[in-house]
DNA sequence: CGGTTCATTGACATATCTCAAGTGTAGTGG
DNA sequence: CCACTACACTTGAGATATGTCAATGAACCG
């Protein structure tokens, strides 16, 4: 965080910057940090800044993925669907990551805003041409596969071995430890995402959340305002209902 | 698969190859194949053979790190602890995949083998400084780590929305195909796992996974032999009862 | 042959799901 | 300002899939 402010600094001299990247929030995040000034001008020129409402998809299981773009603002559902309807999400996107399938033609999952998101979208044609020229491109969205990969791997621990009440109080940790990663602080936020959003995420019915929410809330662990906003008084004491090993 | 093996006949008149790597199974997968012959020469200086028996430990949660292998012959389980010793396998990895978490000095996971394995090991060093110098191996490895992410969040699904009866079809499923990628023929393969691996990998009970097996035969999907070898007379029916989308 | 490990099967317990009703809360229109 | 609907969430009662515990069987190995 601090870097990214400094950085920042030295941009503000730097005018061969592209406008709208000198004034993007996510400049160094997503794969943006990594490019020549004459690499970012070439994206900038192709990229479209979208703002995307909750609820609406971006991008739909088995249809062809244009696009990559970076998470400037919000967060992202990345979804399966089974024929018969059931859904599992098998990840979040935060700002500023990138998002997108490199190599791959066809989306093998649904993108859809959790909440009110801005993105930044570019051509896949236009990525992987500057993939060709940049060699630290390719390491940046090589790091953020192994991220969600890494991601990915907790949550099958969290899905396969945890009891619903462990899966709950993992996902509001997790949302707790994106909006600040300090460990064992008071924490307080929105949810970015629905009952129903949780429940899928977490492989549970919305039933089945919503009474290990309660639960949590009459043990005192949390406190819930408006059934989105969630208070923490000691993440530490959320971990242990989380069956984190630590 | 064609491939390998005209690419094999090329390396007998190639004698810049080292010889362990010309006559190695898993000369063009993993890693290997996007060395030229003096970086190749240079791995294979480092690099040691291994024979790992089923069921030996090949790195812990939370060990440093010190070595990337290839598989040459066998299957190997990921696997996650939580504290209580609740276990989940996130992932098998098949020959000639190559094995490694790039860029971390300590393992989120442990390795295990889960029958008798060949690797190719070599320390993460070299890997690494290779990765400078060779442009197209770490296109390689970032291919390997979106396969993987790909397999993840397939089995996050698995594990999250389907139910047992379709978990263990999808697991039979799964080793089918890699036995014989063809739809619809008729596999008969050996189990790599042991039911408790398969619960592990599954999120069930070792019971559960029993009792669905039984299922199975009893319907005819499958036939049982020993309990280790199976064969499916159609795995378009095995597909039908595993849930999966086509 | 006995001992060990692994897999199967049964009887029962229970966590989670299902279905249904009830309670907010926000938005809309009169 | 007050109905009125719509939607998300909560809560309850009962059903059920899966887990737990215990016994048995089958394969393997010294």
């Amino acid at each position: 965080m601090q870097i990214v402010v400094e950085h920042s600094r030295k941009d503000i001299h730097n005018s061969d910057i592209p406008v709208i990247c000198a004034a993007c929030e996510a400049r160094h995040g997503g794969v943006c940090g990594t490019l020549t000034a004459s690499q970012l001008t070439e994206l900038s020129r192709h990229a479209a800044r979208r703002r995307v409402e909750p609820g609406s998809e971006m991008i739909g299981q088995g249809e062809a993925a244009n696009n990559y773009a970076n998470i400037i603002r919000g967060v992202v559902k990345l979804s399966k669907m089974l024929s018969d309807g059931r859904q599992q999400i098998v990840g979040l996107q935060f700002a500023p990551d990138f998002m997108g399938r490199p190599f791959m033609r066809e989306s093998a999952l649904s993108a859809e805003a959790a909440t009110d998101t801005d993105v930044c979208a570019f051509p896949r044609a236009v990525i992987e041409r500057l993939v060709g020229e940049a060699p630290g491109l390719e390491h940046r969205l090589h790091e953020q596969a192994l991220k969600e990969l890494d991601e990915a791997r907790d949550w099958m621990l969290t899905l396969g071995r945890k009891t619903a009440q462990e899966k709950v109080a993992s996902f509001l940790y997790l949302i707790a430890t994106h909006v600040d990663p300090e460990k064992g602080a008071a924490k307080e936020f929105d949810l970015p995402l629905s009952r129903a959003d949780i429940a899928d995420y977490l492989g549970l019915t919305i039933e089945t959340v919503s009474r290990q929410i309660t639960k949590l809330r009459k043990e005192g662990v949390i406190r819930v305002e408006n059934s989105r906003r969630v208070i923490v008084p000691d993440s530490r004491r959320l971990t242990r209902h989380a069956g984190i090993d630590c």
